[in-house]
DNA sequence: GTTATTATTTATCGTGCGATAAAGCTAGGG
DNA sequence: CCCTAGCTTTATCGCACGATAAATAATAAC
């Protein structure tokens, strides 16, 4: 017996590729409140279908997940960022704060952040070469322009060191967002603001040597 | 059939609490590496004893779990962190950065970290108790001595703006342990380090107003 | 309008889970 | 040395999981 109390109104039939693309999608969100080991019953319910339904469209389970791996940390990055951070015709501090309001955009949601630390948890590899990437994207143009703007010449000696510099800046941006979507904890600013504050405080501070 | 190829050696006898005790100390690493999800047949395997044995101690999994959260959240803080940002015989800088380099002694360690996410995604009431703890006993007091360093007014209009800045010393120090210890990333230099130098930033940068 | 195609559902399988009951074994008291 | 208390194990239950097969129904082609 079907343990819904109504009697659920069959599926609307869609075409091979509407539902596939709607299953990852609201798949992605359901799993990021639930956590991958959430059953796939309650996926299809979540859905507004049947659970082999799913099967269709995917082999198995981790497969689904797979691809939602794949959307969520290679579809995030954004074409327009890659210059934004070393465009010197503008002040550092502006485009500190726009890259950092845009990039939070995108990750500083609770679809985006939830799954990134579930994964991350479950060692899942893609979030390792997500994180390559963020240095290599952002931290290191971050830190290079930083240098440049103070007349900090960066040796094999100072790198690593302006390196986590500019990773704790990342830091401080990025547990905002935990307390606010992790632990859903009360924030005392907007996101905006604590980005300014945040940009400020290296930007003038930055070591000279 | 038991599933194990050699047959297990009978585990050796022990008195109730420390029994009991290691019950928790270890099953709390053996979440924290596969998550709360893992089962407790391979819990047991991990004891060294069988999956029954558990249940003469804890009346359920999740009660076993409760308990864990217990003892890393409510456990961790110690008594001697009290009143160590607040001693103005010392400098400022250097008190940050003991405590810091004392609290993520602590707390920024693979067993701890992972609980604390795992945790906070599966939406544990403690966690958020612990981030409030956190403000209160860690973050308003840093926030004050760095005020009271630059003479700066503390007010209700500026008070968001200033704990938000202290929240973001700690993000990017806590950030820091994230990349280590869940995604398994390389870093570039020691805790110490980047402590020292974000303690820096932020004390040689904090605003006036 | 009939038929072919395929999206969707119902029914079900084997497995592994948390939990319980009962049997087995070991240390300590007499 | 035996007996008993209670720690530990074996055996097992009911259930929910991922996955598959077969039946059903809606769309598309002609």
């Amino acid at each position: 017996m079907n343990p819904n109390v109504l009697p659920r109104t069959r599926a609307a039939r869609k075409p091979f590729e509407v539902r596939r693309a709607e299953i990852v999608r609201k798949a992605a969100s359901f799993f990021a409140q639930f956590g991958f080991d959430a059953t796939t019953r309650d996926l299809a319910s979540w859905l507004g279908t049947t659970q082999p339904l799913m099967y269709r469209y995917f082999p198995s389970k981790n497969a689904l997940v797979e691809e939602i791996y794949q959307s969520i940390f290679v579809g995030a990055w954004k074409r327009e960022w890659d210059g934004m951070l070393t465009d010197r015709a503008r002040p550092l501090r502006e485009r500190l704060v726009e890259f950092y309001d845009q990039y939070t955009n995108v990750i500083m949601q609770p679809e985006w952040m939830r799954l990134y630390l579930f994964a991350g948890l479950r060692g899942v590899e893609i979030t390792g070469l997500y994180i390559a990437r963020v240095e290599e994207r952002i931290i290191r143009p971050v830190m290079l322009e930083m240098a440049a703007e103070h007349g900090t010449v960066v040796t094999p000696e100072n790198e690593a060191r302006l390196l986590e510099l500019a990773w704790s800046l990342q830091g401080g941006i990025f547990y905002y967002g935990v307390r606010k979507y992790v632990y859903g904890t009360a924030v005392h600013q907007e996101k905006r603001q604590v980005i300014e504050a945040a940009v400020e405080i290296y930007t003038s501070a930055w070591p000279k040597a």
